[in-house]
DNA sequence: AATGAATGAGTTTTCATTCAT
DNA sequence: TATGAATGAAAACTCATTCAT
């Protein structure tokens, strides 16, 4: 789970109190949406004042802004869970679907931000210039595991891999985004734990199924 | 698409008033978000006053679960769209999927206003006692597919309705709440339509697959 | 001197509401200059609420706009005050001056509000379009006045109307806008009332030998 | 015109920071009047930090007396301008009258300058207890002329002045001062090359004229 | 002499909601 | 039913001023 945890230290430590700022805002962002997160709590939460919002991050918006790069720039620890090229195909996608899926169940925080994000047509994620190039990294990843598993024989051919991530990406999204809609409708809790397994293992099989 | 439309006729329609108002509620709330959407701009795009809204709606909150469930009871119409008992299951499955598809790529507002009532956890879902009722109809006519499916030798045995209708809402949902993000990370629109159509054919096929 | 009254009456009285704030607001922006006169005491003066303002006005810049139209439509009052056709020019150029110099004297408000319009360029009275249509007139009242007077031999020929107005206006307005720095610097003030008198004849006495 | 410049040189140079503050709150103030021209435009403008105005300066209020009493010693330059004893008087006095319109209009952030001063009731002025000996200078100067005038028979006697002095600063800086509300009222630039110098031979006409 | 960081109080403006008619 | 006017509370943002270094 998304933790929170406020740094503390001498008075004038200008990292410490923008770290906290980022932290803080995060965290309500996340909690109640773009608009409904005010300043002042933000302000509160993260222990300092409004005016110091503004002098570190200019505007609300850009404040926003901030927090989605930051969230964006966490997530690619992803990548780094996935083996290399030692390891067979099928493996090696498994344990990438699982990867994305542990992420994503464990960053709520993550997956409700880039929801919130979308409500407002993503246009504080389009101030952020360097998004692109840092997150197109999966698709590579994707694709050299998609060919090599052409090569060994276990994954069919002509697969986009931006239509892989998006089937793994949707599924992992939407049962915490979703959660609560589906808690209600269906009576059923996608996020606790016991249900949570089986859907891991819904993913992997369905991606897997899905490149044989 | 949606469509935005006012109804027009005699001075004093009650019926028509609150049509209006709900119709405007549910074009805002879907643009920006349930905060940043407000009262005054509602009342103005349904040509109305504020205070009618108050009348016919009691306040803000109500006025957004008013529109929810306005907005899942045109959902079912999916349901309708399923080809009983005579069709082959992998047949009527392939089209349920489809229809799932289509609904969510026709109904962008409505998967908008999913996405902002769970944004705030879903807090007006809740005030809707007949939504569950409603909509557990997709898991009972899933259920169905599986066990003919099965009968029929197509399909796998032990497979949970719930995690089928997961797999097939969280893409068709994903690829348009989503899209915005997307577009600028992996700079590929989800929802043109040539982009859409194979993406129709992925998860058709990631769904049989799975099943199979 | 320029009044201040308040209006009173029934609970909801839009017209009386917004007179009230032009009259706290005219009051204010001319004691304080636009940026330090605040809707906050403006409001408390009008004895209504800082929403009213916004209901009735807008905004801030508007409000002062409205100010400013209000109070160069009743400066239109001078132009009464002059005498038509049948008295001789130079009576009627007295009479026009004198009338100038008593309405400046007699509303230092609106004369500090042109001043405090002019240090913001006047942008505020750039959004009355009307406003050179009705000044204009003063122009073409003076025209006449040169005219005649030449025709009756008691004026020079050659004379530019605007040269004139700037003659008077310039004298009448500084002596109201500038008197406190003149109050430091020369240890006299211009608007005591013997002083006053005097400068009266001084106008006077300047325009009519210009003219001869 | 008025000039903005900065000085440069070594790295901790006082008296250079000072210079710099006065020339871009003198600046700020005349283009923004007192309340809208900030401590922080301030800083920026003359490439230094706000601590440092504090430090020079004390407060807000003591640097606008500060640019005032800098700027009221500047204008002294206009009676070096006035020939002395050897020229005939009606030609002293036209000099004189000539240079007090150049000074307003070779300085038009002066003119505002003092316009803002008294919007605020000329409060800062009033802190410059040297502001009332220096200036007095002007009245003395004329008075000298006045008196010399009617020695040789060129002008009236029994004129005060002040009066006259009224009568060409009025001219003289209400053209600068209220420029724009002209410009807007009665389409014409008060401040346009050609007209100002028409203006300029009106003032010297009127001023003799009502002399002599 | 100089700076980056911090603060408290205030500013304009918005908004859900209600009153009076 | 319907409306124009009103309100209380809060929102984003600013600013003169000071602290810590």
């Amino acid at each position: 789970m998304d933790g929170f945890e406020l740094q503390s230290g001498r008075k004038h430590d200008s990292r410490r109190t923008r770290a906290n700022i980022l932290a803080a805002a995060s965290r309500l962002f996340a909690e109640k949406g773009y608009s409904a997160a005010n300043i002042s709590d933000i302000a509160d939460l993260a222990q300092t004042t409004k005016p110091m919002i503004y002098y570190h991050f200019g505007n609300k918006e850009a404040l926003f802004a901030a927090v989605l790069e930051d969230v964006y720039a966490q997530m690619r620890e992803i990548e780094r869970a996935v083996p290399m090229a030692d390891v067979p195909a099928r493996a090696a996608m498994r344990t990438l679907v699982e990867a994305t899926f542990d992420y994503h169940a464990a960053h709520p925080d993550w997956v409700r931000l880039i929801a919130v994000a979308n409500i407002h047509d993503a246009q504080h994620i389009q101030q952020l210039p360097t998004i692109a190039a840092q997150n197109a990294a999966v698709l590579a990843i994707l694709d050299g595991l998609l060919q090599r598993g052409v090569a060994e024989g276990v994954f069919r051919s002509g697969i986009d891999p931006l239509h892989v991530h998006l089937l793994i990406s949707a599924f992992c999204f939407h049962r915490v985004s979703n959660r609560h809609s589906w808690r209600l409708v269906f009576q059923r809790d996608l996020v606790e734990a016991e249900e949570a397994a089986r859907q891991r293992e819904v993913v992997v099989e369905a991606v897997l199924r899905y490149l044989s």
